[in-house]
Order: structure tokens, then C-alpha cells, then sequence
DNA sequence: TTGACATATTGACGTTCATCAATATAATTG
DNA sequence: CAATTATATTGATGAACGTCAATATGTCAA
């Protein structure tokens, strides 16, 4: 990953891709539901494209549930994304993400 | 345009553009010392294009002075679509404003 | 008005990309 | 094993895009 602000954007830079996550934003769907969520829009070797790229930017996470592989959208990576473009573009704006909760959400 | 988000996105999928952009990040240059600026990169045709762009989805701002024009980068609007995008995408984070010494925002 | 300068626009060219049908790979079941 | 299901890959096609040289537009000065 030689620009991750690049590829990022990348990612973004298309309609049917965004389409896609905002599908895959707070559950997991195979690709086939993925298919028919979008309602016949594009075929699905058209989604599975659009999710290889999506994955290599990480902006999806895939789990392999027998045959079929769920995906669901990585809200993190997409918030540390958006603190880098805010970072570089927009140092006169201090903003930082946080997760929802009160900010009281820790694992382990 | 119909979707910011969106445009938003094409708008910083092209690394040219996003050099441009630092290049404008907190100072305002003409089109010609832009072109200087990337050092032999690009042509001022491509430069203008790329500026033409850039100012449709509202990321720089222009200033005409006599026959010459003064590009910089628009801090909020990139801080706005950025925000949209972590709203869209990413709900279970939210921002949280840094303690930075200085809180000082532009005016306009 | 003429000339010089700054930037924008046009048109062409090559590359990248989104999409599809067809096919391949992989995993499950009988 | 073969058949079925889920997803990925391949190859082709057309559209979108980045870049350039050439030219147009606009602005100032003499």
C-alpha cells in the first residue's frame, strides 16, 4: 500500500461500491444476499470485483462460513481513513474518532 | 451533483489531485505557481483541469486577482464530507474534538 | 489598439475501469 | 465418486478518465 489516502478514495470513487457498503454497514451479508440486496443492479461477479477491491483496501472484513464468505463493512478502518485525510487536508480542523458508547467501549 | 459523497470521493481518487491539494493546503497559490510547485509533473492545461474539478466539489476555493487566480484548499468542506462519510459509514464512531493548544478556526 | 501574460478550453490519444457472460475453483451433500 | 451450491476468475467490450499540444479567452500595460 504505497498511498492508503489513495486507495481509499479509490474505493469510494464509485457509485455501485458505495452502494455496497452502506449494505454491508452494521450486518454481514454473503454475496449472494449482497446480489439480490441490490436488486438486480449488478451481477455477482460484479460484486465479487467490487469486494476484492474493497477488501484490499480494507474496508470490508470477510469470514469463510463453509462454502459461502460473509462480509461486513470495517467501520474502523473507514473512521482511521477519514483521520488521515483530515489529518493531512485539514490541520486547522482538530477532530478525533471515537467510539460510540461514552466513549467506554474496550474489549479484552 | 447528485451524490456528494460521491463526488466527494472521484474528486480524490487521482493522485495528482491529492498532490495538488497539499500543495494548496494552507497557502494560496496561482495556477502557475502550482504548476512550478509540481515541479514539471504535469502541464497547466492538466493543472487547470484538475483545478476545475476540484472546485466543483467545492474542495478549493478561488480568488481572482487581475489575470491570475489564487487556489487553496477549502479546510471545512473537505472537514464536512469527511464527517458525512464517517456518518454514513462508520455510526458506531462518532468525533470528538482534540484539547489542541489553540482552537482557532477560520472565519468567512 | 497592440502586445504580453495568465488561465481556460478543445480535441486527440492511451490507459484505467466497470460490467458482463462464461468458466473455474472450492465446499458441501448424497 | 458425482451433483449441487457459493464464490472467484477470465476475457472481452465500451465508457470514463488523465494527459498533452494547440488554441481560445481574458486581463493588464503602453
Amino acid at each position: 500500500m504505497k498511498d492508503e489516502s489513495l486507495q481509499f478514495a479509490k474505493a469510494l470513487a464509485d457509485g455501485t461500491r458505495q452502494e455496497i457498503l452502506r449494505q454491508l454497514c452494521c450486518r454481514r451479508l454473503t454475496v449472494n444476499a449482497l446480489v439480490l440486496a441490490l436488486q438486480g443492479q449488478v451481477r455477482q461477479p460484479t460484486v465479487s470485483h467490487h469486494l476484492r477491491l474493497l477488501e484490499e483496501a480494507g474496508l470490508v472484513l470477510v469470514e469463510r462460513r463453509g462454502r459461502q464468505r460473509l462480509y461486513t463493512l470495517n467501520q474502523a478502518r473507514l473512521t482511521s481513513c477519514c483521520g488521515e485525510l483530515m489529518r493531512v487536508y485539514a490541520p486547522d480542523y482538530r477532530l478525533a474518532p471515537v467510539p460510540v458508547g461514552e466513549g467506554e467501549r474496550e474489549e479484552s
